[in-house]
DNA sequence: TTCATTTATTGAACTTGTTCAATGTTTTTA
DNA sequence: TAAAAACATTGAACAAGTTCAATAAATGAA
C-alpha cells in the first residue's frame, strides 16, 4: 500500500527502513470518488497527500465565477494547499478527484512529530518543497513569457499523460484560457 | 554587518547565539554597483545572497527578447536562482542591482555545511522555501484570474515601497505587460 | 549646466483572447 | 438503450493588450 511513496521518498532521500516503516506508517489511505472533493474553498486544509491511485485537479474560483487549476496531480504527486495548511488559514482552493482515486493522508500533527522524531523528514520537505518552488518558477516565466499557442503545445509535450486523461476544459483552466480559445488554437495546430 | 540577517532568521526558527554566529560566519559580504550584474543567463548560480542594502531585480529575457520580471528584492529579501542553484546547470536569468546594493552570499558548499552541523539550518530553508512558494502559488492564481489593471492597483498596495524605487518598465516587466500599456492604465486609473 | 540617455505618454492599427449563442458530439446514468 | 448531462466546436462581435512611431519629460554624466 505504501510501496509507492516508499519509492517516491528514497527518491529525495535516503531512509533505513525503520525510519521508512515509521514514517509511512503516520498516513492513512482514503478513497476519493470522481467528482468529490478532498478540500473545499473556507476550509482549513488539514493534511498532505499522496496520491498512489487517480488524478486530482487543485483549483480556485475567482470572482467572477472562473476557475484556474494551480495544478494536477496523479499517481506519484503530492497534493495540499501549502498556504492553508502550513497558516492554517481558509483555503482559497479546491482539491477534487477528476477519477476514482487513492490518496494516503498525514495530518499536519504526525507531520509535526515526523520532523521532530526523524531528522531527515526534514530535508525530504525541504528538497521536494524546493522541487515544486522550481517547476512553478518555471511556468511563471512561461506564463508571462509565451502565447497560449506555445504554452498549449508545451503542456502536451510535457505533459502528454496528463493530456490523454483530461478534458479540454480542464487544460484551458491550467493554461489561463476560454476553452473556447482552446478549441480555436487546436483547430489551426491540426490544420498544419 | 548581519544584524539584519541575524533578525531574519530568528524571525523563522529559533536559534542560539552560538549557532547564530557559526551560521553568519559562512557568508561573505559583497557591493554591487547600481547596473552591475549578480548572475546572468548561462552561468551556473553559486550562492544564495541575502540582501542588506539596495534592490535587485531577477528576470528572464525570452526569445523575443522581452524581460520578465520574476521577483524584486530589496533589504531583508534573500536572492538566488534557486533551479541553477539547486541543479547546478546554466541559468536562464539575471540578476541586477537596480541601486547600489550590498548582498550576504553563502556558496553552495557552505550551505551544505550548515545543513549538515546545524541541524535547525535544514528547517529555516524548509520554512523560508515554503513561504516564497506559497507568495508565488498567489502570484500565479493572480496572473490567471486578474486583468493587469488589477495586478498593477494589487501591486501598489502590496508593495507601496517598491513601488516608489521602481520605474514603470520594471513594474510592467514583473506584471507581465508592455510598458506602453502600463502607461494607460495609469491614465485611465488617475482620471477617475 | 548642457547634452545624451533613459523613461513615460500618446494615438492608431493590429493581434490575441473573450463572450455569447447556437450546434454537434461524447459520456454518463437511469 | 434512450435521455440527460457534460464536453467540444464554430462564428461573430467585442475587449484586452501589443506594436510601432512620434514626442515629451526626467535623469545622469561630463
Amino acid at each position: 500500500m505504501t510501496k509507492l511513496l516508499t519509492q517516491n521518498i528514497l527518491n529525495h532521500i535516503t531512509l533505513s527502513q525503520k525510519e521508512i516503516d515509521s514514517f509511512c506508517n503516520l498516513f492513512d489511505q482514503k478513497e476519493v470518488q470522481k467528482k468529490h472533493f478532498l478540500l473545499r474553498e473556507g476550509q482549513i486544509c488539514k493534511f498532505e497527500g499522496f496520491v498512489t491511485k487517480g488524478l486530482f485537479r487543485v483549483y480556485h474560483i475567482d470572482s467572477n465565477g472562473f476557475e484556474q487549476v494551480l495544478y494536477f496531480a496523479q499517481e506519484n504527486w503530492w497534493i495540499t494547499d501549502i498556504d492553508s495548511f502550513t497558516n492554517e488559514t481558509p483555503s482559497q482552493l479546491y482539491i477534487q478527484a477528476l477519477e476514482d482515486s487513492e490518496v494516503l493522508l498525514i495530518s499536519k500533527k504526525d507531520k509535526e512529530f515526523a520532523y521532530g522524531n526523524i531528522p531527515k523528514i526534514e530535508k525530504l520537505f525541504r528538497i521536494m518543497t524546493q522541487k515544486t518552488h522550481i517547476s512553478l518558477q518555471r511556468r511563471m516565466i512561461d506564463n508571462l513569457s509565451k502565447t497560449a499557442d506555445q504554452r498549449y503545445i508545451d503542456f502536451i509535450e510535457k505533459y502528454p499523460n496528463l493530456f490523454q486523461r483530461l478534458t479540454n476544459l480542464q487544460i484551458a483552466a491550467y493554461l489561463g484560457i476560454s476553452h473556447e480559445f482552446l478549441s480555436k488554437i487546436r483547430r489551426k495546430i491540426a490544420s498544419k
